[in-house]
DNA sequence: AAACTTCTAGACAGAACTGTCCATTTCTCT
DNA sequence: AGAGAAATGGACAGTTCTGTCTAGAAGTTT
C-alpha cells in the first residue's frame, strides 16, 4: 500500500469514536488496486481485507461498488490531464526545450500517473461511459500538444501529426513497460528529440534535456 | 460471433454422433470474448451459453479454464508477430515505401489483429507469464523494424529510435481508438511519413501510399 | 443387437462476491 | 448520566462462477 491509512498518518486529524478508516482510505486502497490489478479486481471484500475492517462497513461510505468506481474515475479526471496540459504551456525558447518539458511530465510520477492512465484505458475498453470520458481527455491533451507545436511555427497539419506521434508514442512506450536502464534511455534522447521535432537538437539542448531527466530520476531514488 | 460454429459451416466435416460443438468452436468463441471483453470475462459459463451447450461439456475438451487460456495465448503467439515481421521484409525502393508497408500491415485486420494485441497487453498487466511472452514478441517486432531502418542506411541508434517511435505510436494510436474518417487520415499521411522517416516523401510516394491505404479500406467494406 | 466410443446434460459441492439488516461499540453533546 | 450520532461487525440471502461425478444419448464397430 502506498499511502498510510488515515488512522496511521500523523499529519491528519485523529479519528474520533469507533472510527477505524475514512472514505479517503477506501478510495486510496481502491485506487491502488485499480492501478495494479485493474478495475475488475476492485472488490469490496478485498479492499475491506486490506483495510482490516469489516466489509459491510463499506456501505456506510458508499452506496454501492459502482459509486466507488465513479469516484475513482472522477479522481483521475482531476489529475493527469491537467498536469500534461500544464506542461505544454511551460516557458521554452525552442521546440526541443518544449518537448523536453512534456517528456519530464510523463516521466515524473508526481505529475503524471502513468499506471493509472493505463488502468483507465483498460476500463474504457469495457465501459462506454468511461470510453467517452477518456476520449474527451485525449482530445484535450492532443489539442494542447498541437497548440504547442503551432506556437513554434509548425503548420496546422504538421503540428497535429507531431502532437499525435509524441502523445501516442508515449502511450505505447509506457504500455510496453520497456524497463531500460536510464543511461541507455538518455543516450537515445537526442534521436527521439530529432524524430519528434524534425530538427537537430543542439548539443546544449541535448545536455540540458538529459540533465532534466537525470534530476527526475535521482529525486525518485 | 464472427466465425460460424463447426456444425453450421458447410465447408467442414459434418459432426457425427451426439456432438454439437468442437474444441475449435470453444476456442473461437473464447477468442472473440477475449478480444471484446478481456481475459477476465472468458468464463466457461458464458461461453457455454453462447454455444448453446452445457457448461460441463467444456471439460471434455479442456482440463480447466486455465488450459483454454493457455491455448488462446499460443494462438496469438503464432499470428500477429509473424505478420508484422514479414511486413518489414517486403521489397521497397525507399524508406517511405517500407514504412508504408508496415502501415498497411497494421491497418489490415486480415494480417494484424489489433484488438487481440490489446487484449493480450491487458492480460500481460496481470500475469507475469503473459508479460514475458509479450516482451519477447515486442522485442522481435522492434528488432525487425530497426533492421528495416538500418537497411535504408540509418545509423544504429537512429534506427532504434525510429523503430520505437513507429511501433509505439502505432500501439498508442490504436489504443486511443481515434475513429477519424479515412479522408482525414489520408491527408495526414504525408506528415506522419515525414515524422517517421525524417525525409520529405515525394508526391509520387504520397500518392502511392494513399492508394495502398485506400485499397485496404475498400476491400473491407 | 450388443458392446464400445465419444460427447452431452444435470445435479452437486464449494468458493467468492454483492448488498441488506440490525445489534453493538465508542465518542459527543446536553 | 443519558440520549444521540457515527461508524462497525456479524449473520443472512442471493448470484455467479469453477470443477466433479455420473447417467444417458447418438453414433460406430464387431
Amino acid at each position: 500500500m502506498t499511502k498510510p491509512l488515515h488512522r496511521d498518518d500523523p499529519e491528519k486529524d485523529p479519528l474520533v469514536g469507533n472510527i477505524k478508516v475514512t472514505r479517503e482510505d477506501w478510495l486510496n486502497v481502491a485506487l491502488d488496486t485499480l492501478v495494479s490489478d485493474g478495475m475488475e479486481q476492485v472488490k469490496v471484500l478485498s479492499l475491506a481485507d486490506r483495510l482490516a475492517v469489516s466489509r459491510s462497513s463499506f456501505y456506510w461510505y458508499f452506496k454501492s461498488r459502482q459509486e466507488l468506481l465513479d469516484a475513482l474515475l472522477d479522481q483521475w479526471l482531476a489529475t493527469n490531464t491537467a498536469a500534461l496540459v500544464a506542461s505544454t504551456d511551460l516557458p521554452a525558447q525552442t521546440i526541443t526545450q518544449a518537448v523536453t518539458n512534456v517528456f519530464s511530465c510523463f516521466l515524473n510520477p508526481q505529475r503524471f500517473n502513468n499506471p493509472l492512465d493505463f488502468a483507465i484505458r483498460d476500463w474504457a475498453r469495457r465501459s462506454g461511459k468511461v470510453r467517452r470520458v477518456l476520449d474527451t481527455s485525449d482530445t484535450q491533451r492532443l489539442d494542447a500538444l498541437t497548440t504547442m507545436f503551432v506556437r513554434f511555427d509548425y503548420g496546422q497539419h504538421d503540428a497535429t501529426a507531431r502532437a499525435r506521434v509524441l502523445y501516442y508514442m508515449q502511450i505505447g512506450y509506457t504500455d510496453a513497460e520497456l524497463h531500460e536502464p536510464l543511461e541507455q534511455r538518455l543516450s537515445m534522447l537526442e534521436h527521439y528529440l530529432f524524430a519528434f521535432t524534425g530538427q537537430k537538437p543542439s548539443t546544449d539542448e541535448i545536455a540540458a534535456s538529459q540533465a532534466d531527466m537525470h534530476k527526475i530520476f535521482s529525486s525518485m531514488g
